[in-house]
DNA sequence: TTGACCATACGAAACCCTTCGTATAGCTTG
DNA sequence: CAAGCTATACGAAGGGTTTCGTATGGTCAA
């Protein structure tokens, strides 16, 4: 009766959760669409991911309708929230500061942003003491 | 004769840089024991892996002595810095602040940890205006 | 009704990752 | 020297990912 845990994407499966996550509900060929405006990609493999993706339950498919209509099955918070844990574990020994650190570093963060992480860390540290 | 990118280390790659990186040049066979302590690995598993990730690029090999010995080609740093970079690519559309958002709402840090982050704050916002 | 179109299903090829068995040769020590 | 240990090299199996060709059937309009 347990939740097996949340099978981990690969990548192309990432990039299709992407786009559920932006669309909403989606069929194969909406997805198949967004894609192919980034990357070439044959219908019927975007399909066939799709399928396996559904048996893994990263996704759900509504078939009432007939072409299929697939949704993400997890927020995209919950998924992320997933894959940095593990890229913690995996590449900085478990310390989420040190990718914190490393992710700043790159520069890629506005004003706005870096505020909005400083508002975070007050309310962080609010809760430490 | 330019340089070709950095590959994305798989995932026994990456446990057997961390040893690297924290061990230093090291043989086969410390790299192994280093591994065994955590997970039951062969030693030609460990082996092969090594050889490979010799022809990617991702150590080098110095041959002078029968047991050869292998170092990280890329600092932990680098190799982190470019992690991060691809998964904000592939899993936050390119926003590094929403991938920092996840990794300190995954409450892990310390406090100092978290200074530190604020430190790199200042430094960041310092720099903007 | 029939042909064009669009959907899913299925299977196989190609490639990569991981693992390990086995071959081969150097070293060491009794 | 011979036996035993330790090293690298090699190849192949097994499993997962990605791609795509093809089969099959529903839908719609002329």
């Amino acid at each position: 009766m347990s939740e097996r845990p949340i099978p981990r994407p690969t990548h192309a499966e990432l990039s299709i959760l992407r786009v559920l996550w932006e669309r909403g509900p989606s069929t194969v060929r909406e997805v198949h669409d967004a894609l192919s405006s980034t990357q070439a990609t044959g219908y019927t493999t975007v399909l066939k991911l799709m399928q396996i993706m559904t048996e893994k339950g990263l996704v759900v498919r509504d078939e009432s309708e007939r072409a299929h209509v697939y949704e993400a099955r997890h927020s995209e918070q919950r998924m992320q929230r997933q894959i940095v844990a593990d890229l913690v574990e995996r590449a900085f020994g478990g310390s989420s500061a040190k990718l914190v650190m490393q992710a700043l570093s790159g520069r890629k963060a506005s004003a706005a942003e870096l505020s909005e992480i400083r508002e975070l860390l007050d309310r962080l540290e609010g809760d430490k003491r």
